[in-house]
DNA sequence: TATGAATGAGGTTTCATTCAT
DNA sequence: CATGAATGAAACCTCATTCAT
C-alpha cells in the first residue's frame, strides 16, 4: 500500500526469472528443466513462480523473449559498425567466441527451435520470430552489401551457423566452430570482391 | 501354421519395434514420446516392450541403431554412382526428397543429436556415432575429388544440411531445403571446375 | 488458527510418516510394504510423501530413525535405575512387557536387520548402528558390575534376545519370551553373587 | 514314450530347482529373488519352473524342504556320537564352520522364518516345523543328559544361536559366532558337571 | 515335457500446478 | 505479494504367471 511497496515495482523477480530460465533451458533442455530448476537458479521460492507466470510454457515464453533482447543487443552492437560485411564477420567473431559454450550446450536459439518445433504449442511460433530477427537482419546486411540474392545468402549464412552449432555440440569440439568461421569469413570477402550485381556465391 | 510364420522366428517383434521407435522419436521427440506411445505405434502391448529393451534408454538406442541401418543403406546406394561429385549431388538429391519430412520433423539424426547432447547417457555419443559416419563418407567424396582440404568441406556441407534442415523446420518451409540444396549444388561444381591435381575418381 | 496449530509449525507431518513408517515395517516388512501401505496408516497422499523423503529407503531409514530414538528413550529411562543388574533386568522385563507384539512380528530392530543385511544399501549398516548402541549399552552395565569380559556377555545377552524373539515369533508363543527372560534373570544374579572385585555401581 | 523316457523320471530338475532356490533365497532373500534368478542358478529356463512348481510359493516351500532335508542329514551325523554333551558340542562346532557364510547371509532357517513370518501363507508354518525340529533334537540331548529343564535348555541354545547369527550378519563379524559358540560350549560342559537333579542352568 | 514370448497388475517416482495462510 | 506444503495424473519399470507351440 505504501509509496515504497509500489516503487520497486516487480523487484525484478519476473525478469530474474526469465533470466535464470534462459540459461538453464539452455543449458538443460526444456524437457530435462524442472520449474523447481528454474526456481532455484533464480533464487525464488517455487511457489512464487505462478504469481509471475501462469504455467511452465508461460515461463519458456519468458526465457525466449529474453533471447529475443539478447539478440536485438546484439544486433543494436554490429549495427554500429560502418560496412555490412565488417558487421558480418564481427557476427562470425562472437560466434567464435561463445564457441566453449556452444560445445557443451549447442546455440541456445537452435537447440530451443529443435525442441520446441515438436510441440503445437505457440511456443515453436515464438522461437520462429527470433530465429526470423537473425534472418532479416543477415539479409539487410548482404542487401547492403548490392546482393540481390542477399535472402539466399543470409539463409547460407544461418544455416551454417546452426549446422555447425550442432556438428560443435555432437562432437564436443568447440574447433569445429573456429574453422568454420574462419570459411565463411573467406566466403564474405569473396562475395565482396566481385561485381556486385553478378551470381557470385560460389562459397569458395 | 504357415512357413511365413516359421520363418520369421522371433515374429521380428524386436525391430518392429525399433523401427517404430525410430519413426515416432524423430516425430516427436525423446522426451515427449512415452513408451506407450512407440509400443502403440508397433502394436506391441506396454509390458512386452521390456521383454526386447531393458529401459527405455535401450529402446533409444535401438532407434539410434535402426537410423544408422539406413545410413548405410543410403551410402551404399550412392556409392553406386561413379563419380564422387555425383554422389554428394545425389545425397543432396535425397534431401531435396524428404524436404516435406524435414518441414515437418527437422533431421532425424540432427533433432535426435540435439536433444540426446543434453543428456550424460551414452546415447549421446551413440548419436554422436552416426553422425561421424555421415561426416568421414563426404570427406571421402571430396578427397576423392582430390581436395586437400577435404575434412573442412565435409564439415561445411554436413553443416549447411543440419542448419538448412533445422531452418526449413523451424518456419515450415520445405522450399528453403530446395533452395539451399541447388546452392550447394553449385558449390560442388565449382570445386571441380579449378585446378584439382588430378586423382578424380579414386574411391577410397 | 489457535496457537496448537501455530506451535508445530511444519504440522509434524515428517515426523509422522516416520512413525507410521517403523510401525507398518515392523508389522509387515520393508519388502511387503509399499508406500502406499504407509501413506495410508499415516494419514498422507501418496505423493506427499516424496515432499518429506525423496525415496522409499530415505523413509526406511527415518524409520530406522525413529527406532534409533525409541532405544534412546527407553536407555534413558532405565538409566535412572541405581545399579547396572537393575537396569539389565528391567530390559528383561521391558522385552516381557512387548512379548505379544514380539510373538506376532518380531523385534522390531531384530527383523529390520536381517531383512535389510540382503542388500547393498547403506540401510544395512544404518540399522547395525542401531543395534550396536545398545550392545554397547549392555557392555557398560556388565562392565560396571566389575565384569571383564563385558563385551562378551553384552553379545550373549543381546543375542538371547534376538533369538528368543525369533522363536517367539516363529511358533507364536510370547510364553517363550517369558521363560527365557526368567533365565536370564537368573544369569544376571548369577553373575552378581561371585567375587568381582568391587566397582560395582560405577554408572559410566 | 520310450523306457528311456520313463527312466529319468523327473530328470532332477524339480530337486535341482528346489536347492538352488534354497541357496539363491537364502543369500538374497526371498522378496529380493525373482523366479528368474532361481531358473538361472538351476540352469531351467523360466518358463519351464512352472512345470515342477504351481507358482513362487511352491517353490518357497520346496526350498524349505530341502533345508529340512539338510537338518535332517545333519542331526543324523550328530546322532552317530556317543554321548549327548558331545553331540551338542558337534553341533556347535558345525555352527563355527559355517561362520563366514553367516556373516554373509545369516543362518538360512533363522532368516527365512524371520521374512515369511510375515506373511500370511502357510509358508510360516512350514519354515516353524523346521525350526521345531532342530528344537526337538536339542531337547532330546539335554533330556538324554539328565535335564528335567531339557526344553527350557533348548529353547535357550537354539535362541543364542539364531540370535548370534543375527548378530554375526548385522556386523559381519564372524568372530562373535566362534566367541559365542565357546561360550555355549562351557556352559554345556557346566551342565553336565554338576548333579544332574539339580537347576543348574547358570550360564557362566 | 519344454520353452521363448507375452501380459497386466502393481509399485516407485516425478512434477506441474494449486492452495491455505 | 509470498510461500511451504499438498496433490494427483502419468511415466517408467518389475515380475509372477500364462500361453502357443
Amino acid at each position: 500500500m505504501t509509496d515504497s511497496k509500489k516503487v520497486r515495482r516487480t523487484s525484478g523477480k519476473r525478469e530474474r526469472l526469465a533470466t535464470a530460465a534462459a540459461q538453464v533451458l539452455h543449458a538443460q533442455g526444456v524437457a530435462q528443466t524442472t520449474l523447481a530448476d528454474i526456481a532455484q537458479a533464480a533464487e525464488v521460492p517455487v511457489g512464487n513462480v505462478y504469481y509471475y507466470f501462469k504455467t511452465k510454457d508461460d515461463l519458456v515464453e519468458a526465457a525466449i523473449g529474453a533471447q529475443a533482447e539478447n539478440l536485438r543487443g546484439m544486433i543494436a552492437a554490429l549495427d554500429e559498425l560502418p560496412a555490412p560485411a565488417e558487421r558480418l564477420k564481427a557476427l562470425l567473431a562472437g560466434w567464435v567466441e561463445q564457441r566453449e559454450l556452444t560445445a557443451r550446450y549447442g546455440c541456445p536459439t537452435g537447440t530451443l527451435a529443435s525442441e520446441l518445433d515438436k510441440r503445437a504449442d505457440g511456443l515453436d511460433r515464438s522461437i520462429a520470430t527470433v530465429m526470423r530477427a537473425l534472418l532479416d537482419w543477415a539479409e539487410q546486411q548482404f542487401r547492403a552489401m548490392g546482393r540481390a540474392d542477399a535472402r539466399e545468402l543470409a539463409v547460407a549464412l544461418i544455416a551454417s551457423y546452426q549446422g555447425i552449432s550442432l556438428l560443435t555440440n555432437t562432437f564436443r569440439d568447440p574447433d569445429l566452430m573456429t574453422a568454420e568461421a574462419h570459411r565463411l569469413e573467406r566466403w564474405i570477402d569473396s562475395l565482396t570482391e566481385g561485381p556486385t550485381t553478378g551470381d557470385d556465391d560460389a562459397r569458395e
